[in-house]
RNA sequence: CGCGGGGUGGAGCAGCCUGGUAGCUCGUCAGGCUCAUAACCUGAAGGCCGCGGGUUCAAAUCCCGCCCCCGCAACCA
């Protein structure tokens, strides 16, 4: 049995509303899962929140509510948001799950038995305002710590930290050997650099007194843990990893038939959560990483997303430039979101967000090409065939009637239009474009891909004017073959792009009338279905509706 | 200081790794069509691909130098 393609996202911290950032994360690992789904493979896709911590408590604290009470608040929003825009996730992991609590304390606890965990002492100036130990970073230019710190004290605290310096040649080493381990490549470059610059261990506590809205220590009931060991575990956790279990191979079978993952982050975890501490603690665990006879590497992939900024800065709560999805999904719809965050931005790379371009985008790709497409292809089939299409393409006999010369084409009257095996090749080669990107997680080119198939489906009926044929009755079966070559291109172009899209390539589907019985189900789209000649001859499509009515206005209008 | 990204027709971007007529979307101008969501199709204008050197038969693409912009504390994808 083939492997099931395991996807993940960074859990969001639940310390305030989800933003467009989020939901581009979301959004993206949903479109490449989606896109597994389509070609057929098992999909298990893990998303979820981050819920501990010490800006919970304070949040919580301030509001006057507990702060479980709190995180399932701001969880609430984030679960509903995802709701809304379409993102299918097959299990969800929020962090105070006594299932993920279980794991992180066994994880902790084995690591402690065997010597990679040890207590020490910290020593420094301490923030009593910011509950944090400062740094010679934080000092002013004068040398002092300035007055947003308040009242500084020299404190001495112990804690438990986790022996990351003594991973640090493996992981340069297994980074070295795997070039492919973090995409785009600059970023693994980045990683490297980074890793060879690491020096000291990791502090994994914070005592009660301090902290105490976290998972406890189990070796310690003094102290919880901090951050790393309890939100990257989630990835984990939730698949069923048995922390009491070294050996990879005696690890439960559900655990082992999903792991290793793609992990979907922004280019600000990387480093050092993600591209650091997350493999170390993994190999540290006794995670193959296939350098031994025998075994199979062990360690996850990354995807690393860019940026949206707003007008070329930073989006920031401070700044105050946030871009909320759940008004924009309210105000546009999820797929107008969904189509823009996706098309819009080269997979990797930063952009610039502007609610203009979304409406532009919508309007020009959706409304115009894809949209009015369907809607004169159909309402051209119940106005000239009835709606009943008759399966001619490429195999077109050579001698059939005029104006049908050749299985190459015909002469339309406007000129010789190309209709069989070229076409055929066309859509099959858009198909490839189209498959070749999404493999590389190169959304926008896949969706620019049929976007151009699209266009050529309007130069087809602009070549043909099937209004013309119409009223010739030697080019019935021109006419005929036109308006099949159209419904089949939008039956297969509404399938390649159902990831981004899934509620349009529904609503295409079902005004062509095809597929009915599997209506609203994701298992309607297949890659396997995006092959010419499906529709079966005298297939009776549906009645045109127009899909993607034009967003009139502008975006400040409203 | 260092690390990384970017500088391509009016706007936003792709191409650069694997040199070989500079491409996409929007916008502008002109024309065509009428099946369609005032949508669609065709054509045109508009670029010394940041600057200077080098390699090469050939450089947006490779190499060197320089200039400018962005990110690398926190919130945070």
């Amino acid at each position: 049995m083939p492997k099931p393609f395991y996807i993940t996202t960074a859990i969001d911290y639940t310390n305030g509303a989800p933003h467009i950032g989020h939901a581009y994360e979301k959004v993206l690992a949903d479109v490449i899962a989606r896109y597994h789904r389509l070609k057929g493979d098992e999909v298990f896709f893990l998303t979820g929140v981050d819920q501990h911590g010490q800006k919970v408590q304070q949040s919580a604290e301030k509001a006057g509510v507990s702060p479980q009470q709190f995180v399932d608040e701001i969880t609430a929003k984030f679960i509903a948001l995802w709701d809304k825009l379409e993102v299918r996730y097959d299990r969800w992991a929020a962090t105070t799950d006594p299932l993920h609590k279980k794991c992180v304390q066994g994880m902790l606890q084995r690591l402690y038995d065997e010597k990679q965990i040890y207590k020490d002492k910290q020593e420094g100036y301490y923030s009593v305002r910011q509950e944090q130990f400062l740094t010679d970073k934080e000092r002013g230019p004068d040398g002092e710590f300035g007055p947003e710190w308040g009242e500084v004290e020299h404190r001495v605290e112990e804690n438990y930290y986790f022996k990351l310096a003594d991973h640090k040649d493996w992981l340069l080493a297994y980074l070295r050997a795997h070039p492919d381990c973090v995409t785009p490549d600059f970023r693994q470059t980045e990683l490297i650099n980074a890793v060879e610059k690491l020096s000291g261990d990791l502090c994994i506590s914070r005592p009660k007194s301090r902290l105490s809205w976290g998972i406890e220590l189990p070796f310690d009931r003094d102290y919880v843990n901090y951050v790393w060991f309890d939100a990257l575990t989630n990835y984990i956790s939730f698949i069923g990893y048995d922390p009491g279990v070294k050996e990879f191979a005696a690890q439960p079978a559900d655990f082992r038939e999903k792991w290793p993952a793609l992990h979907i982050i922004g280019k600000d975890i990387l480093i050092p959560a993600h591209g650091i501490y997350w493999p170390i603690m993994l190999h540290a665990l006794g995670f193959p990483d296939g350098s031994k006879e025998g075994e199979i590497d062990q360690m996850p992939k990354f995807l690393v997303h860019g940026w949206w900024n707003i007008s070329g800065a930073k989006m920031s709560k401070s700044l105050g430039n946030v871009v909320d999805p759940d008004t924009l999904a309210d105000k546009y719809g999820a797929e107008a979101l969904r189509y823009y965050l996706m098309s819009d931005i080269a997979t990797g790379k930063d952009a610039d967000f502007d609610e203009e371009r979304l409406v532009g985008q919508f309007n020009s790709d959706l409304a115009n090409a894809l949209g009015n497409l369907l809607n004169r292809s159909l309402n051209m089939g119940g106005r000239y065939l009835e709606g009943k299409l008759l399966k001619i393409h490429a195999e077109i006999p050579t001698n059939a009637a005029p104006p049908l010369d050749t299985s190459e084409g015909f002469e339309g009257p406007n000129g010789r239009v190309n209709l069989g095996n070229e076409r055929v090749a066309k859509l099959s080669n858009a198909r490839k474009i189209f498959v070749g990107m999404l493999d590389a997680n190169l959304i926008d080119a896949g969706v620019a891909a049929c976007l151009e198939y699209v266009t050529s489906c309007n130069q087809l009926i602009e070549h043909s004017a099937p209004w013309k044929l119409a009223k010739i009755e030697d080019s019935r079966r021109g006419l005929q073959a036109v308006l099949y070559h159209l419904a089949e291109s939008l039956r297969i172009i509404a399938g390649l792009i159902s990831p981004v899209i899934p509620g349009a390539a529904h609503g295409i589907f079902d005004q062509l009338n095809w597929k009915m019985e599997l209506s609203g189900k994701e298992e309607r789209f297949s890659l396997g279905d995006a092959e010419w000649g499906q529709l079966p001859d005298g297939h009776a499509v549906g009645k045109p509706t127009p899909l993607f009515p034009r967003i009139e206005g502008t975006p400040d209008a409203d």
